[in-house]
DNA sequence: TTACATAATGTTATAATATAACAATAACTA
DNA sequence: TAGTTATTGTTATATTATAACATTATGTAA
């Protein structure tokens, strides 16, 4: 799947409100806050979300059950992804560092095996909250 | 919370169990298995497992709610975790690279942010499903 | 354009994961 | 031995996610 792909009617409407929170948004804070768009189960909202992490269009926020909308260009369509998150304001931040990229695409375990994907959440305090 | 604590009645139970299984428990797998120790309801089997990851004798595999033993005497008290997740036959296990852990303990973001935790999953395929 | 395949949608029901609230007991500490 | 904290027990409920099946829309190739 392709970035730049057209979305269909439920993923745009699932995307849009991603795109414009600022904020990891719950599949079922998404649900409630699409029923007025005629979407109103959760299967439509898990389908569209599927979809939307393959695309590469935003990323599951895996300690939190949350998505966010993918602001990195170079994330190689979240076969590479690194967060930062705030424990006390849960503010979710797309890390965007080239050497931490290549570092974690090219790290190799103890037996010599590369990965073809990896997921990095850090933790602590963001800026606001220190 | 120190790694050597003395662990009460149903974390010890818990705990047995999860250590010597060869694959990372969900909590109602451990529920059932543990059914015949005594151990009834769910919230008794989250609660034992938020204590050992607390404790950093469990760690929890994010992107498959489930629970391993820790078996790398240098992971920090779960403060910074990494492991490895096949694709195909779900194996998991916990990389113990000082190299890596150093690299990202003192990962530092644009803001010059350091953090004080994170969890990495590299996810690939295993030597046996190559 | 028609037939076929694939992707997306709609709908109901249910499975799987996790926590709230309250009461009782055990273990630790001054 | 009283006070405190950790642990346990129990019922109910909240939250997150998928199964199964039917229908409609979209893309593709003769
Ligand atoms: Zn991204
Ligand atoms: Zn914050
Ligand atoms: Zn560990
Ligand atoms: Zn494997």
């Amino acid at each position: 799947m392709d970035k730049q792909q057209i979305l269909s009617k439920n993923q745009q409407i699932i995307f849009d409100l991603i795109d414009k929170s600022s904020e990891p948004l719950k599949a079922y804070t998404i649900l409630f806050n699409v029923q007025k768009k005629g979407i109103k189960a959760p299967l439509q909202v898990y389908r569209a979300l599927d979809k939307l992490v393959e695309m590469g269009k935003i990323h599951k926020i895996e300690s939190r059950n949350a998505f966010i909308a993918c602001h990195n260009s170079s994330c190689q369509v979240s076969k590479a992804t690194a967060f930062s998150i705030c424990e006390i304001c849960e503010k979710v931040t797309e890390i965007s560092s080239v050497s931490l990229s290549k570092y974690l695409t090219n790290f190799k375990d103890k037996d010599g095996m590369k990965y073809s994907k990896y997921n990095l959440e850090f933790f602590g305090l963001c800026k606001k909250c220190r």
